[in-house]
DNA sequence: GTCTATATTTCGATAGAC
DNA sequence: GTCTATCGAAATATAGAC
């Protein structure tokens, strides 16, 4: 009979906590200046425990920044019966909300601070992240086109225009932790964005303004 | 008589060999990787006289920020005699090569890393980098409204927009050190973004495609 | 696996001679 | 100002008991 692994290497409790406690300092701190003892301490286990479950700083961030990507959800749903412009401003408001998230934002900083380091970690990020997010978004608009509420443009194009124009200066702000000017407004940014992609390639069915 | 200052504090060889070292040392490996040693080194020089000259590796990194942020240029005059076409592409063209440049990557890494540790150095970077650029951008657009060749728009929202275009997967998979993927082209990304704001804002004088 | 205690290195910063 | 030499703290990683 097999056991069930309760003390096993793969899923202990200690081993999970680590990678909690890792993952809050490793975004919290960055990188290099968070330290294996601050991660023990922070887990509440000592610094050999941290050692027994990953074989080096290296390896525990490596851990941590994939479970996150493995995490990482579609974030996105299509609703069918809604317009071009409905549709696009449900998906920059979500888009929005998990750009400016202060854990996204702090995986970012991290991320690309060491990509050069860690090339697979920043394939890995951006795979589960920037790369996904673009294909819903285009799979979505190709899904517009189809039903005649924009005109023929690559998908991907678009999604990558669209996802541009939401991450602009008021991310790069946020991103830097400064504030925004007076007035700033994020749906403001949505709807500008909104605004002119129909603009651009709206139709009939979905005119703009 | 006044002294020519010859070894004065300020102005000293040592001290721009020390800046132009740190310079280098801090944008190849990150602040925290950057240890004042190979600072030293690199420049020829003792670790004393780094602490000679910065009182800590906080301000000698502050210093080599700052003299970055004030070398800073105008990246992009307006040519008076083109149409809106022609000056969003050599816009978009210079935005490129500089955003796309090894350095400018570079530093923008580490001022993200870092920005949380050091919010004046964020402040200042985004003034002279982001903040600059996106104004002189959003100069030439008002320009180009005034002479009819864009509809009515806010110029600073159009000047968002445009560079968000820019800025987009290209950008990220060369920030993070990814491959593009085959006939990828930075042309391109141009031309789309450019084709965009014509479609979206274009007049008469200025037809899309 | 988990702990305490420690080895070893590296780093930021300084003392003191010139 | 500049150097050599060094201090003290903090970091990664490990040894050995349980």
């Amino acid at each position: 009979m097999l056991t069930p692994r309760t003390g096993g290497t793969r899923r202990s409790a200690k081993r999970e906590a680590v990678l909690d406690a890792a993952q809050a300092v490793f975004l919290e701190m960055g990188y290099a200046a968070a330290s294996m003892d601050s991660v023990a301490a922070r887990a509440g286990v000592s610094k050999a425990t941290v050692y027994a479950h990953f074989d080096s700083k290296d390896q525990l961030f490596a851990a941590v920044i994939r479970r996150r990507c493995d995490k990482s959800e579609a974030f996105v749903l299509a609703d069918r019966t809604l317009d071009a412009r409905a549709a696009l401003t449900l998906i920059g408001r979500r888009l929005m909300d998990l750009l400016l998230s202060p854990e996204a934002l702090a995986m970012y900083r991290v991320v690309v601070s060491e990509s050069l380091r860690q090339p697979e970690l920043a394939q890995a990020f951006y795979d589960s992240g920037p790369g996904a997010g673009k294909a819903q978004i285009a799979a979505i608009i190709a899904e517009l086109i189809r039903r005649g509420e924009l005109a023929a443009v690559d998908p991907r194009r678009a999604s990558d225009q669209f996802v541009g124009m939401l991450r602009t200066d008021y991310f790069m702000r946020t991103l830097l932790g400064l504030t925004q000017p007076e007035g700033s407004r994020v749906d403001d940014v949505i709807d500008d964005a909104v605004e002119t992609m129909l603009r651009a390639w709206g139709t009939a069915s979905s005119p703009p303004r």
